[in-house]
DNA sequence: CCACACTTACTTACTGGTTAGTAAGCCCGG
DNA sequence: CCGGGCTTACTAACCAGTAAGTAAGTGTGG
């Protein structure tokens, strides 16, 4: 808090642009998270940030605009966290996986808002269809890289195709899973749960057993 | 007006109340299926049946309402695709688990309806969150006890709570690969990717090879 | 066998609510 | 003193649900 002696009002300093642009964005991550995007009203947003709906559009423009900067600021976060560390291949991409997903297991927000939007992109014309598209896209292609090198590393020689078709699945259950939690946390252990399905695909795709260790 | 003759009028018969009812239930899928329940407007359903929103309300009372038929609706119509057969355990629920994943890739739509709807569900106060949870509840307890079957045939003792997970999995991994086969069904192929992940998951289960043949 | 009573299946018209987006102006800080 | 950040006020569209009226059937008593 600023200004002991000039003038000590109470009065809360106006934040600057870019401090409020991140306050709506984290405010519309939890909106459009626990609501959708549909349901989710700028109005909703405003009123975490303390504003109207007509300063949300200041910032953003438009309500699809707004969807697109927070996926993106969803990017900027995820690979921030992991700033140096270089993106993790081999048998490291697939402890991060798990690592994540038992970091998930707290973060109950953030892994709603991003089966709500999935769920949401696969109906006709989606604002994000394309964004989550591609995310699967990129996934697929960085697991299936992983599940290469593990194959070279034992000198198997893995059909055509099949990196892919594990990659596929790894990705499919780690979604699957988050939503049976999402629904019924008691009854699914996400980090376990995470970590079983993947060593039993890894170690069917390579004909040996595959153990992930503690991170 | 009609009558010219006595009355060969090609006026269209007026449906009977359950045709109507089937119609709207119908058209109720296709819309909710790929708008979402948010999104679809009963003025859209009506559209489809040629009638006016008030008209839908006339038979189904609420919007609400008429989802929570329209799930059992489709309840309904998947059973009554097993008739006599009886529901299958063991190995036999796992074919049919593969045989169904084979057709849904020629059903895109209501693929896409129960994508949309899982999604859906996990948002605050969801009309169709229990039932996708007791859905979810009802499949992890079919699919475990199968599970448990297949141990008994194998004399293999499964540690507490190995058959719920590898259920869980298995559920996972389908709903997983549903979503990205919408998004992109050139990357996924449906049929051979479930049978992959289940036979994978399976196996680690069991520690012995699972395969599961031609139904 | 048919007229009258009643029910069913809607339509039209409206209500109250919510939505995204626009326009104009106010106010504070640098 | 001026410009960005915001509010207030508004619009046009859309929504679910209600109410009342109407036309087309159905059942029934005479």
């Amino acid at each position: 808090m600023p200004e002991a002696t000039g003038q000590a009002a109470p009065k809360a300093k106006r934040p600057t642009r870019d401090q409020r642009r991140e306050e709506i964005l984290a405010a519309a991550t939890r909106v459009f998270g626990s609501k959708g995007y549909h349901q989710g009203s700028l109005v909703d947003v405003a009123a975490q940030v303390g504003i109207t709906h007509a300063g949300v559009l200041h910032h953003f423009g438009s309500k699809d605009k707004l969807l697109w900067e927070v996926l993106e600021y969803r990017d900027r976060v995820d690979v921030q966290h992991l700033e140096g560390k270089h993106i993790p291949g081999g048998i490291e991409l697939f402890r991060h996986l798990v690592t994540t997903a038992r970091q998930n297991a707290e973060r109950r927000g953030i892994v709603q808002a991003y089966a709500v939007l999935t769920g949401e992109s696969v109906t006709d014309g989606h604002p994000a269809s394309t964004w989550v598209a591609e995310r699967f896209s990129v996934l697929r292609g960085e697991i299936s890289q992983a599940v290469r090198v593990l194959a070279d590393e034992r000198e198997v020689t893995l059909p055509e195709g099949e990196p892919e078709r594990a990659a596929a699945a790894v990705i499919a259950v780690m979604d699957g899973l988050q939503l049976q939690w999402l629904l019924d946390p008691a009854a699914v252990d996400l980090a376990s749960g995470t970590e079983f399905a993947i060593e039993s695909i890894l170690t069917a795709t390579l004909g040996a057993p595959v153990r992930i260790a503690a991170s």
